[in-house]
DNA sequence: GGCCCGGATGATAATGATATAATGAGATCA
DNA sequence: TGATCTCATTATATCATTATCATCCGGGCC
């Protein structure tokens, strides 16, 4: 099947390709009618630009990377998929399509891959880490970024959050009302800013409830379900006392619910579960969980539109923006 | 920051840009030694080849379009991220990226997009309808694709699936030795490949067994919650007995387990509840969810390996491969 | 000595678009 | 009337590669 091009056009328009080119891109440099004979010609014969050519000569592919977490998270994390649906959305509009390189434990090597074969024109980040190298490098490049969480860098790097410490507090601090004193915890990565600050925010909560802070009841996993069922089974095992648990993210408040339940815990009537993230699927399980609601698909929204202004050049009002937490109560607490 | 090219590269070691092409490509015509000082001068400079150059020169892109149902499914559906996983994987593994390309709810105007505009080497498509228009698009464009499921085409088309009326049958066959003998089901989109077959399983089982079929105990959901919400609020009003559920995926399964209990029906005393797909969530639910488990990571390996081979036109011994279903019990039936 | 051969490399074209400089015709102005 | 300017269009360069054809050179053969 031979590919019609702008040479093509040109030939049956009787122009050069450089009139077909204008024309089709509305310059108004080219003359109506020509124009108009042209887009002609073009709609006829079915014709679509050569998008590897045009990134050639443009210098820009309409190609957004996300780097979302791959395993052994995603798949299970509906949360990112939540994300992306909102990136998705905004990126369709603006004309952009999405490139998911699968990004493995070490990501130094895929985002070397990634950017440096230029053919990206920005990049979405997920899970930023405390110093994350990816700064740097993609700062150097000049890759425009946006980051999915605050990355706590000096620089005036763009990214869209919710406030981990304060939605932390939030959780924490209604548990505190609700009359729990011995609250245990299932923190994240504390090398990631997710991980550190709502563990942050859990501890200013007891701290400004005056309840001394216990260390026998923060259990480091790994965001994941399987960290949490080995962390809950380790809180099992614990003399301390304890009637809630605030996990880190809901994956892991799920699996903290089951492992509870499979002890003969009940939940919530023995221990209180209150998970972070507010993904969909928590309202399906038993008992539905209580949790921070993020506003996962306009952060998608948000970073996309902010990404598409950088990469534009164009004026950004606010490089930073911080939504808010929000506590949606279920039945776990 | 300037970009290095195979001109400077070439300049450095003071041969021509072809022979920097061919040493980098290990074409066996150059010199081992000017290849060696090459590839070091490459590596010194961090060198990697422009993928958009590269990509017009050589007519390919190394990018794999995925064709995933996006609104209102994908959000909602962990089923597809699974499978995703899997083609991720592999597609690593191969040197490809991956595009998702934000499909609306017209696919064609974005299959012409994604396929027209000459920026992928092949495509995975998902959900195949009755009569996919797709075939016989991509097959004009000379397009490379595998399906997701089994398009029933008289073409030689490449696909995966788990066959959905065996699946289908599996599941409601338990039901009935299981002593049931009423059973609902919420059906899929009939005129999606998955729809028709699964509902055709259903059929089948009951007429092996001799149990009439009631039409009235046929409900059409289109796969997503809100379709099954609806479903079972109807069949809540329904007057015809029935002691058990056969929703065509699991997603609809969660949502009318979630109705039933809204309505007081208690599941699986009153009413069973049995899925299908074997999303890893479906275990948390309450009660945990019966359902048809497709191994869903597995079949993206298949569909990409399979794709790979397609493009490099490599002979594939098996162009269409069926996978078995599997009856995984929890405690919803 | 002339010819061929093959290994190694160079020069040039091709890929399909956009960007920039050049051109020609007609209008405007001093 | 010649110079300048504008407008529409053409010609050519550019993008960073790979593909194709050409060249060079030493060695073996007749």
């Amino acid at each position: 099947m031979n590919k019609i091009t702008m040479d093509d056009i040109a030939k049956m328009a009787k122009v050069s390709k450089s009139t077909v080119s204008r024309a089709l891109s509305h310059d108004p440099r080219v003359n109506v009618d020509t124009r108009e004979k042209i887009a002609d010609i073009a709609r006829d014969l079915n014709y679509r630009p050569h998008q590897v050519a045009q990134a050639l000569a443009k210098k820009n592919t309409n190609i957004i990377g996300v780097i979302i977490p791959f395993a052994p998270r995603s798949v299970a994390d509906p949360f990112f998929l939540e994300f992306l649906q909102g990136i998705g959305e905004v990126a369709a509009d603006e004309g952009y399509s999405l490139a998911l390189p699968n990004i493995g434990l070490d990501q130094s090597d895929e985002m070397i891959t990634v950017i440096n074969r230029n053919n990206v024109d920005g990049v979405i980040l997920t899970e930023p880490y405390l110093h994350d190298f990816r700064i740097e490098y993609l700062t150097e490049k000049e890759i425009p970024f946006v980051f999915l969480g605050n990355p706590m860098s000096e620089q005036d790097i763009c990214w869209v959050e919710v406030d981990n410490e304060t939605g932390a507090y939030q959780a924490v601090n209604y548990l505190i009302e609700a009359g729990h004193r011995k609250i245990a915890t299932i923190a994240g990565n504390p090398e990631m800013v997710s991980g550190k600050y709502r563990l942050e925010g859990y501890k200013r909560a007891l701290r400004e409830q005056g309840i001394s802070i216990n260390p026998e009841l923060i259990y480091y996993a790994d965001f994941t379900r399987k960290g949490a069922v080995q962390a809950t089974q380790d809180l099992l095992r614990n003399k301390s006392k304890y009637t809630a648990v605030f996990a880190a993210n809901d994956l892991m408040a799920m699996a903290v619910i089951r492992t509870l339940k499979e002890a003969g815990v009940a939940v919530p009537g023995e221990v209180a579960v209150l998970g972070y993230d507010g993904i969909q699927i928590g309202e399906f399980i038993d008992p539905p969980l209580s949790t921070i609601k993020l506003p996962s698909i306009r952060m998608g929204r948000v970073a996309m539109t902010m990404l598409s202004k950088l990469i534009k050049k164009e004026e950004i009002e606010k490089r930073q923006v911080s939504l808010a937490p929000r506590l949606l109560l279920r039945s776990s607490t």
